[in-house]
This record gives C-alpha cells, structure tokens and sequence, in this order.
DNA sequence: CGCCTATCTTGACGATGGAAAGAGGCCAAA
DNA sequence: TTTGGCCTCTTTCCATCGTCAAGATAGGCG
C-alpha cells in the first residue's frame, strides 16, 4: 500500500505478496499461464524466494484454492444472512453468492473445482468444499424436517448440482455467451428459483 | 493393431498415434502433467515430429476437446435413442449418456469444461458443446409444447445445469467421495429424475 | 556487541515447448 | 524406369520453467 517501500534485503512479507501476486497471474494467464518465476517477479523478489515460503508451486497453488474456498463459504453465509427470510429465500441466497464469487474469480473457481484434473492436493484433514455443503444442507434439512435422511441428502446433491453445474457452464460461455450481464444474471436467478421449488416440493 | 510394425523412418499415422498417446497421457497424468515431448515417447518419434501434424500443444489439446465433444454428442444421443418412451425419459437419458461419458473420461471431460482457465481456443466457427444443447433443447421443447420461449430456454439452462453440476461434483469427489459406485449411480438417476419432473411441472 | 538463523540471491541442472536446418523416403511426372 | 519435389521425421539449438545447493544479508536474541 505504501507507495515506495525502500525495501532492502528482506522483504517484509512475502508470503502475502505472492498469494496475492499469484492470483492476479492466474486471473489473467489461466492455470497453464501460471508461473512460480513470474509470482516472485510481480513481488520483485528473485526466482528462488518463493522457496522459502511454498515448498513447491503446488503448495502456492493450493494455498489460493483453501483461500478460494474460505472466501467463497464466506460469501455465501453473508448473502443467505443478508435475506433472513424463508428457508427456501435463503437457499436461492447461498446460490447468489456462490455464483457472484465465480463470476467475481473465475479462473480461481474453476482451479478449485478442477483439483482432480490439476492433480492439486490440499492438506489430510483438509477442509475443501465441505463448508459449502454444510450450508446447504442446513438449509435443505430445515425444509425437509420430515423427509428421511435420503430424501434430504438428494436434495443437498441436487441443490449444489444445479447452482454449480449454471455458474461452471456460465463462465465457460456455453450458457448466455453473448447474453448482458443483466440477462445473465435473470437466468441464474430463474434457475435457482426452480431449484428452491423442487426442494421445497421434495417436502410433499 | 499389427505386433511389430517395422516402421522405418515414416511413421504411417503419427497423427491419430498422438492422439491416443495424448488422450491416454491426459488421464494418467492430468492436464498438468501433460505433455508433448511424452506424448511424442509414447508415439516412438523424434520430440520434434508433433510439429508436423499440431501446430503446437494446444492445438492437440483442442484435438482431443474437439473429438471429446462429438463422443459426448453421440453418447447422449445414443442413450436417448435406446430409450425411446416418454419426452422425460429421454431427457433422463441424456443425462445418463453425459454422466457416464464424463465417468469414464474424468481428465478429458474436465478439460473439455475448463477451456477457458485453460485458455484452450477452438476454431472460430467450432461447434463445441452446441450439439449437446441443441439435443437437450430438442426434448425441452417436446415437453414444452405450449410454454414460453423463455419458459423453454430456463429450462434448458436448469437441465443442462443439473447434470452437468452432479457430474463434475462427483468427479471432484466432492459428492459421494466414499460412495459405491453403484450408490453414486442411484443418486445421479435421483438428480436427473428431479431435473426431469421439474421441467416436465413447467409445462403446468 | 556479536552471533544465529530466517530470509533472500546467485548459479546450476534437467526438462519443456518451439524454431531452424538437414536427412530420408514416397510418389507422380517424364 | 528414372528423377525431381515434397511431405515426414530427426537433430540441434534456444529461452524458459521448477527445483536444488551455496553463499550473501540482516533482524533479533543472547
């Protein structure tokens, strides 16, 4: 933030800056764009300082996906607590959040939901995506009160389905390619919509 | 296919060799670990020979998208077509096809829906995955009859959003990590059964 | 005040994608 | 059948990459 860090040998904190350098070099070159020479570059560093912080570029590469995902199941709490209302208002909530932070990252989204492909590992007892269907089935259960256990876990797999299945398809342009972002988001909405009623439906 | 192909400084069919050598590498080592020069091992040439039949590594890549996408097509339509009952049933077959493609094609699959992270172009006028919306829409709208253009389209984005978000959550690992492969098969016909009774509910 | 150690730099290695130039063999025209 | 041209493949080279090993630097603790 200062605007002329007379920096000398030492940096100061270059972990920060390489995260936040990183995902900046991945926004903008794509995951096979990315590059731990260029990370230390943008942070001024030479080529061999990020060493000292990431054992490997996956290990940087990893550090962006568990920040990707705390951010994400951040911004999906926020916007369902944003509505307060009906449980099913709330569902459409979480759906608004998760596909704004795809939209908001999309290249960071696709890496965290690409970790198979990209053969990237996050630590043992690692958290991952597991906050995110926390959430949603917190608010499934509270529709589904009565249903049994399988009724309400098809539901939690069906909801996450479709609000990922819109933004993955969205942000590779198979969905609304030449569409505003207005009308966009009209679709999205509409999908999340039809998807709160077959949750709400599942109730009988 | 012959045991001991003599082949002398001619290869035969370099091309269609790379891009089997090319799909098998891409599952066995991610898109990460792909590469031309292993791919060029594997087809027992110089690491130089790919240049004469791809431009580069991302125009085998684009190859192999290109080929992924006319087996999705065709697996899709080969479902729907073994089925031949009512609008909905095929749409669930569809889906069937779509989700057992990806099974059995997790790397490439991926690839196929990460092109944009992975900053892969395919020719300007290049279907892609046009004709796997055009066979979704095709049933949509045979359900459809009587709705809305709009009514249509959303329920076509809803369908395409279902299965694809199951498929890809499952591919993760993210649903059903511990499951059968026989349990997870009975949750995705569960998605693809809800998907299908709701859009058949939008017809009223 | 002086050392200690985490942090950063320099330099090197093997591997990669790609370009350039030459060798080899197929085929069609004479 | 011979010959010339051209497509295929090889060899060599270059810049860049990730990673490792050693050395330089400096902040902080004794």
């Amino acid at each position: 933030m200062s605007p002329t860090k007379p920096r000398g040998y030492h940096h100061g904190d270059l972990r920060e800056a390489l995260v936040a350098s990183g995902r900046k070099l991945l926004e903008e070159k794509g995951i096979r764009g990315f590059t731990l020479r260029e990370c230390a570059r943008r942070a001024e560093v030479s080529h061999a300082a990020p060493a000292h912080h990431f054992a490997s570029m996956d290990d940087l590469l990893a550090e962006l996906v568990r920040r990707g995902f705390a951010e994400l199941t951040a911004a999906m709490s926020a916007e369902a607590e944003r509505i307060k209302g009906e449980p099913a208002a709330r569902l459409v909530g979480l759906g608004v959040g998760y596909m704004a932070f795809g939209a908001a990252n999309p290249a960071l989204f696709q890496l965290m939901f690409s970790r198979e492909a990209n053969r990237i590992e996050l630590d043992q007892g690692e958290a991952g995506a597991d906050g995110i269907r926390r959430l949603q089935a917190g608010i499934v259960e509270e529709i589904l009160v009565d249903a049994s256990a399988e009724v309400r876990q098809r539901m939690v797999d069906f909801a996450w389905a479709s609000m990922h299945g819109f933004i993955t398809l969205v942000l590779e342009g198979e969905i609304g390619g030449r569409d505003s972002s207005r009308g966009l988001k009209s679709r999205g909405l509409a999908v999340l919509a039809a998807m709160a009623e077959t949750v709400v439906r599942a109730a009988r």
